[in-house]
DNA sequence: CTGAAAGCGCTAACAT
DNA sequence: ATGTTAGCGCTTTCAG
């Protein structure tokens, strides 16, 4: 494989001619430059990016960690801050934390490990330990969930705020008695959203929760076992939109119809929520513009990482549909 | 940040002996390896993975470029593709191509320039020229679609195969005139499914096809245009579990009944295909074993290069359910 | 405007 | 078993 020294040789300068020409830095004469370029493409040379950054002790690469590929508001997160790294130059590396603190570390390691010029990161736990990235001077920005320190850039979503408003629009439709399946404990984005929950029916009647994996198949299991053994619950405030999968699917084993039967919110405004019938209420977060968002401060503290943390705080938004209507 | 050389003299022994001993070679005195262990946890030591790796000329690290990660099919493979890594301690970046010609090219040349130990491809189109990688000795597996030299591994799903057995299953449900709803021409997938499908319903009917990008809404924007001209269509073919969410919201707008009205067969399980009614009959793809396996062979490759390229062919699966039947 | 040379942090011969 | 030393390929002073 071609080295800038090959380069070098073929267009008879030196290899810093090579490297300004193709760098483009002004200070070079054109018809080197030009000979510089012919030379490289002949030789089909790429520029080894180890040793450039080896060199120039910093790389273009951000790394965003996040706690579940397959969950579309991830994802959607994920385009955000593509978005907004490509028009930057910078790339961006995904990694699956899959909720687990273990692979968390490892990731948050080899971020550090390959020097990454920032990281997007959605703590899996609070425990999260960022100090390897931070005492590096590597900026972090939490999203969707916070960092313990309360050290740097986090955009997160008033979710507890968001979380009693459904519940208060599901008692406001004639419910009258929701209940909570949410997250494991110790996943704030879970708590927040149970607590919510919670201070809208505080006063009205008893809670009636349920934990589970922020996935289909443990939402299933805890919604069954809810409807078994609260039998009066009407209906369900749920954690997110691939628990709701599992929920939907515990309702239709058990003959019950959303909305008319039980009343059904899930947060995420998933693609499938309008196929169903009836259409699912949902609380929307802003995914992509959290990311989005997110990219921009690390961006702007990768350039100058002076300033204070910041904390953003975006709006969910409920969208009322069918689920959570009596009526039919 | 400390370095080798500050781990090296606060444990009183060479550079050499602290990168033996914190890489596990053998031949370093135990009392020696535990000195220099507790000067690394002491100085916070976090080994610079840029120099590592271009010293070894080698790093352990995946790229995996897909061209959506929004889409479910390929969050799975991902999945499939990470977890093998893992087990060998690879670490894999996952980049997004967007199914655009242009950023697939940039994520190339970052994979080569970042020196990645190998690639998996989801190449968007047939003119992908992965030559830049395997010129260098980059082994690089296609998956989900072929790539056009035919040189290296690739792991495929019998696609051409599925969409006619799916075709036929409608056709031998009672369906008059199925159309089909594909992906953009020059995509390899949606040519396929388009060939099964002619295959299926050449000599029994014209063909109806509409083309648009493996989206939600390009899809739903076909279907009501198809419905409109080809008023005869009793039943659809949909390329992929995106797409499908654009064809069932148009076939709602038309107030029409997947299975009674309209059948329908789409590619890919989506999570969500049980919770409509009736629950979508899909062609299911083995996502996560495509993954899987190609990160087998990719590893297999990156210990030896020397092997002839293999081509792996996968069975995807129809799993028949309410929108496909008549019935009702 | 161009070249020579140092050095980023690490590992792997080669000595000892 | 440990130390010395020479680079990996690049960018960037520093001279000219």
């Amino acid at each position: 494989m071609a080295t800038i020294s090959d380069v070098a040789a073929r267009a008879g300068v030196s290899t810093a001619t090579v490297s300004r020409a193709l760098n483009g830095k002004s200070t070079v004469d054109p018809a080197l430059v030009a000979k510089v370029q012919q030379a490289a493409a002949e030789l089909g040379y790429q520029p080894n990016g180890l040793a450039r950054n080896l060199r120039r002790q910093e790389t273009a690469v951000l790394a965003l960690i996040i706690s579940d590929v397959e969950n579309p508001f991830f994802t959607s997160i994920a385009r955000g801050v593509e978005d907004v790294a490509q028009t930057s130059g910078y790339s961006v590396v995904l990694c699956n934390s899959d909720e687990n603190a273990d692979k968390e570390r490892r990731y948050l390691d080899v971020a550090v490990q390959e020097r990454v010029a920032g990281v997007v990161l959605s703590p899996t736990g609070t425990e999260t330990d960022v100090a390897v990235l931070t005492g590096r001077g590597t900026p972090v920005v939490a999203v969707d969930r916070p960092l313990a320190g309360g050290t740097g850039d986090q955009v997160l979503v008033d979710t507890r705020r968001a979380a009693r408003e459904a519940t208060g629009h599901l008692l406001g439709h004639g419910y009258r008695r929701v209940a909570c399946v949410t997250g494991p404990s110790g996943v704030r984005t879970a708590d927040d959203r149970l607590a919510g929950y919670r201070d809208a029916v505080v006063g009205v009647h008893d809670e009636v929760v349920r934990r589970a994996e922020y996935k289909a198949a443990g939402a299933r299991r805890a919604t069954l076992d809810l409807l078994d053994a609260d039998p009066g619950t009407d209906a369900l405030l749920v954690a997110n939109s691939t628990m709701a999968i599992g929920v939907l699917e515990a309702l239709a084993e058990r003959g019950l119809r959303p909305g008319r039967d039980v009343g059904v919110v899930a947060f995420d405004d998933a693609p499938w929520a309008t196929l169903i019938d009836p259409p699912l209420t949902v609380v929307a977060q802003p995914a992509y513009e959290i990311g989005a968002e997110a990219a921009r401060l690390l961006l702007a503290r990768i350039a100058d990482n002076t300033r204070g943390p910041t904390a953003t705080l975006l709006d969910a938004r409920l969208i009322e549909r069918g689920s959570s209507v009596q009526s039919s």
